[in-house]
DNA sequence: TGTACAATGTAGCCTAGGCTACACATTGTG
DNA sequence: CACAATGTGTAGCCTAGGCTACATTGTACA
């Protein structure tokens, strides 16, 4: 290497922060990617249970945007985790941890989106933007965006 | 299936959101997220190279919190899509599209971090949402935050 | 100068989530 | 009732990004 050093040490420079912090931020957000999927199924699951009266593998994939191999996979997961029932060639159901999952995603979801209009961004952008951002908003900041939603209303 | 219905046609029910759009949506956070670590790497490369002086293999793991092999094995990626310069036990340089995509990372950033805070989330906090948002935000929201920093910070 | 140690590189394994191609079920209809 | 069409399941391939274990290189210092 270019010069030598002792090794990973805390930086000589402040501008930094410090390395465990760092790391731990990174971590989350893996882990936070790590049940994007599932609670995109769920919620996108149970909106077609509600509105269609049943969600099908060929309904789930078309609005994912992906094939239906995909969707089984993943469905194969989140049976395994006890979020939803399948059975061969039958529609799909949530559990009921699914369907506490489901609420829960959709209630975040519709806070990103009200906080965002209420910033004066377009609907279909801000539809957009909340499907990103939703699974990475910490509770402190949804409670933010809810409280400042309320007051940038009036 | 329960109801056999003629195929994956429009809603009957009014609440869902037409097909092609939410499937589009889906797929722009899926290309975000394929983005998303070229983007955390050219980044934390950058501050490095400007706080100790250069970028190593072993300090870059320390701060993703990840092994180095992997690190070696996405900088084989960022290698061969021109963001970064690697040789053999050396330090590790950005191109100038690395360092371009790095700056407007650290933006990004910034403006994300700083909307957090005026929205009076503790800094921390802010940092640790920001690495997870900031990649899933469309231009129009960046420039909401950056207006509203403004008139927040009155 | 040799050698131990730190850093880097590499191989091989894993899961997740994409895909296509092909196999099998179900169901509406001729 | 049979059969075509549609939906569902499965196999196999790919990339990304985790890991551990082991090999190799560079450097510092005894």
């Amino acid at each position: 290497m270019s010069s030598p050093k002792s090794a990973t040490v805390e930086p000589v420079n402040p501008d930094l922060a410090p390395i465990e912090q760092q790391a731990a931020g990174f971590e989350a957000v893996r882990e936070a990617r790590r049940s994007e999927t599932a609670e995109d199924y769920v919620e996108l699951i149970d909106d077609l249970i509600k509105a269609m009266g049943e969600a099908r593998v060929v309904d789930v994939a078309a609005r994912m945007g992906v094939s239906h191999a995909t969707v089984n996979r993943i469905l194969a997961r989140l049976s395994k985790e006890g979020l939803v029932n399948t059975q061969p060639y039958r529609s799909i159901f949530l559990t009921e941890a699914g369907a506490d999952l489901a609420q829960q995603s959709r209630e975040r979801h519709r806070i990103v989106v009200e906080f965002l209009c209420a910033l004066g961004i377009d609907e279909a952008t801000a539809e957009r933007d909340a499907e990103g951002i939703e699974h990475y908003v910490s509770t402190e900041t949804i409670e933010a965006f809810q409280t400042w939603t309320g007051k940038l209303a009036k």
